[in-house]
DNA sequence: AGACATTTGTACGTATGTATT
DNA sequence: AAATACATACGTACAAATGTC
């Protein structure tokens, strides 16, 4: 994780859109690898000041690309198939 | 709209579940028609007594399902193609 | 069995911004 | 100028399922 990955309030993207380039940066990083979980909601609104449903909307987004697949009551995946 | 076009709370289905089903049923129906706008979020909040968090939640389930697109500062449209 | 922590799911209300009418 | 309508973000609360001890 790089000093960039910060989200700044005043951004041209919304925050909720900068935390997704910033994870789907991570996971091609491999900070998460495929077929594992990545961190969690509650980890992501500490790591990056957001609120909860701010992570979530992100989350919601990566979905929709297929980038991560979200498992109830259990975590948020890296996908296998990207 | 008849007297079943209400959300329980308490029902199986999530409100903003129910919400879309009531939605979809109405477009079948033909409230609304195809190419032409819905009832804007606030008018539905007024309508099913949701808030409007809720709403939009519903909104984009059905924008997933194809059933309506959303135009920014316009209003939620129906799909022609459905 | 039971208690507990973790994690996602859902819903509420509020505030501000931006674009259109 | 004002009203309308969607976009985004914040915080809060409780429920349900899971995993651990």
């Amino acid at each position: 994780m790089g000093p960039d990955d910060e989200i700044d309030p005043e951004g041209e993207l919304a925050p909720f859109r900068q935390l997704a380039e910033i994870i789907a940066a991570r996971i091609a990083r491999g900070d998460w690898l495929p077929g594992r979980p990545m961190a969690s909601e509650t980890q992501l609104v500490q790591q990056y000041g957001l609120a909860r449903s701010t992570v979530r909307r992100t989350i919601a987004l990566l979905v929709e690309r297929g980038l991560v697949y979200v498992v109830p009551q259990r975590g948020t995946y890296v996908s296998k198939d990207r």
